[in-house]
DNA sequence: GCGGCCACTTGGAACGTTCCAGGTTCGATG
DNA sequence: CATCGAACCTGGAACGTTCCAAGTGGCCGC
């Protein structure tokens, strides 16, 4: 039951713990005899390098932490996938810690991961305050994933939600559209940018912006639906805050008789997975979500194994994915 | 930058390392004096306990590691959180590993996990012969999950397939359907098991089971049911092996221009999140999905903290969720 | 006023590695 | 044939905790 130690490996192979070290991390440097005798006494006793000792000694853990607010989200798994298999890449683990609801959880998982003492810290779909965090950037370098910042102190990796906003719009006005409805998320991660992008662009094509409030939920989404449809002046198109809340405005559409892209257009934002669904088929603005991953990654190894010390900030572009929701509208 | 250690925390407090270890641990058993002044050196300091060290010397590590082949199969999402709230309620963490194509990911990143130490592994949706998981399970406990088995040295926790099926076929007979077609997906992970159940339920209500090969995917359920479409007795209902094959035959069949549940009804299984979606609304077989991931800590707690040493297999049975997609036949 | 007990505190060993300064061996070199 | 250097190897210190045996006082009871 209890584990050989490089001790035990030595003593069998008949040289001193330290070789038995070398051969485990740079067995080039080792003479043929002695790195042959070390790898069958490992392989004999079945022997793993304990990488506890190691991280202790190292003071260094080679673990990237990621918190989430939810793995249901088809969007962090996503962005999960790219951050687990760029650290694999270069040497490093993830542990993912999910599931928070509220705050507190959230605040107890980062301690967590801080007591473990991973190397530095992903941080996704975070509502916690950009200075709190920032105090916790002297202890290791931290990633704000899927969240624009100007911080000097911590990099970020970020879709450019106004961009995408305005594609959708521009989509639309293509197609005729004038009377546009965006379905608002408040404050939440993301939702302003959207907004203030979707403004802006209707501004830009001459129109008046019309905001219903709503939120990143399929509930929120067909809620603020009925709203729009109980109103006087029907709009012809509505872009969502996301896929979820076009989800829910497309049930209430459904449930109204109304006919999409017919009667209305819909764009929604993010592009999961079931929004490719035939029976859905939503036009959308999609984000290279693993790409995310992936360099939210480099940016913590760029401080990490290359030294960088100021903050950086990238910005992807989203695009625009159509589908069968958005038509021209009646005449 | 360099974080505070025990000794600082000490020094400051005007106490011993191991006076402070005790505050960490058990204030309880400190003098009032002593314990406010250690917290609030360490408060001061910014002081964090380094579980790395303390995993080194307990030769613990609070850990459970959790492998898992997709992410991105609501499934396991939803496994995956159950294990983690229940981690975290018994004071351990969770640490996610996933994605593996093929077993070579797999197996590197169950290396990965021992030489962490974590103190136990949960393997779920693994494809690794079960002798090779017995091999590694000296070393520490090991639960599979979403999987049988009989081992006597692995613990498990899985759904009753069998008892899925049965439901499945029970459900459709009472509604009247005597022709019923299951796309079975061939030895993947849980599926012969549902296969049978499909056969033993048909032979029990004297009725003559009918298979297609399919897949666990869309695209495996969709060429399955071409294939039922182009045969000569059409059957009035098809039972897909989990819900992403039903959705594939969702789609052939509206290709087709039948109506799902006029022309056929069709069962899924799994009861994915977008089983529920009104435009889906498909019936399906439910599995406490969060409760598999729980019961899963909970058996490998037991060896840990409670000394269990023989294996146990734990069965949960599935549930029926009548959707829209079944209905009587046409007469 | 002394023994004993209790509450509290302490120092050192241990955990399993890596790192480093230094040691040994051996053949080549002048 | 002494010296040198290269190639290879070694022992001890360090990493930051926990654990444990033992120490220190103060107080109580007789």
């Amino acid at each position: 039951m209890k584990q050989p130690t490089i001790l035990d490996v030595a003593e069998r192979a008949g040289v001193s713990k330290s070789l038995v070290s070398l051969v485990m991390r740079e067995p080039e440097r080792v003479s043929d005899a002695s790195r042959e005798a070390v790898l069958r006494a490992a392989q004999e006793l079945g022997y793993r390098p304990n990488a506890v000792a190691r991280s202790l000694v190292q003071r260094r853990t080679r673990v990237l932490g990621v918190v989430l607010s939810d793995l249901h989200n088809p969007f962090f798994a996503d962005v999960a996938d790219g951050i687990e298999e760029a650290a694999v890449e270069r040497g490093y683990r993830a542990m993912l810690s999910s599931g928070f609801l509220e705050p507190k959880r959230e605040r107890v998982a980062i301690e967590t991961m801080l007591e473990l003492r991973v190397d530095g810290l992903i941080m996704l779909g975070s509502m916690m305050k950009v200075a709190k965090i920032e105090r916790m950037s002297n202890a290791l370098p931290i990633a704000l994933l899927g969240r624009h910042t100007r911080s000097k102190a911590l990099d970020s990796v970020g879709v450019d939600d106004s961009a995408g906003a305005r594609k959708a719009v521009d989509h639309l006005v293509s197609l005729g559209h004038e009377k546009i409805v965006h379905i608002h998320a408040g404050t939440a991660a993301g939702a302003p940018r959207r907004r203030s992008g979707y403004e802006k662009a209707m501004r830009r094509h001459g129109l008046e912006p019309r905001l219903v409030k709503g939120a990143y939920t399929e509930s929120g989404g067909a809620a603020a639906m009925r709203e729009i449809l109980e109103g006087l002046d029907q709009p012809t198109a509505v872009f969502a805050p996301n896929d979820f809340a076009a989800l829910g405005a497309m049930e209430t559409i459904d449930a109204a008789g109304l006919d999409i892209p017919g009667d209305i257009s819909l764009v929604g934002y993010d592009d999961l997975a079931l929004a490719g669904l035939p029976r859905i088929a939503l036009t959308t603005i999609g984000q290279p979500r693993a790409d995310l991953g992936r360099e939210a990654v480099h940016l913590l190894l760029e401080r990490l194994d290359e030294g960088r010390e100021t903050a950086r900030h990238i910005v992807i572009p989203p695009t625009l994915v159509v589908r069968t929701t958005t038509a021209a509208p009646r005449p």
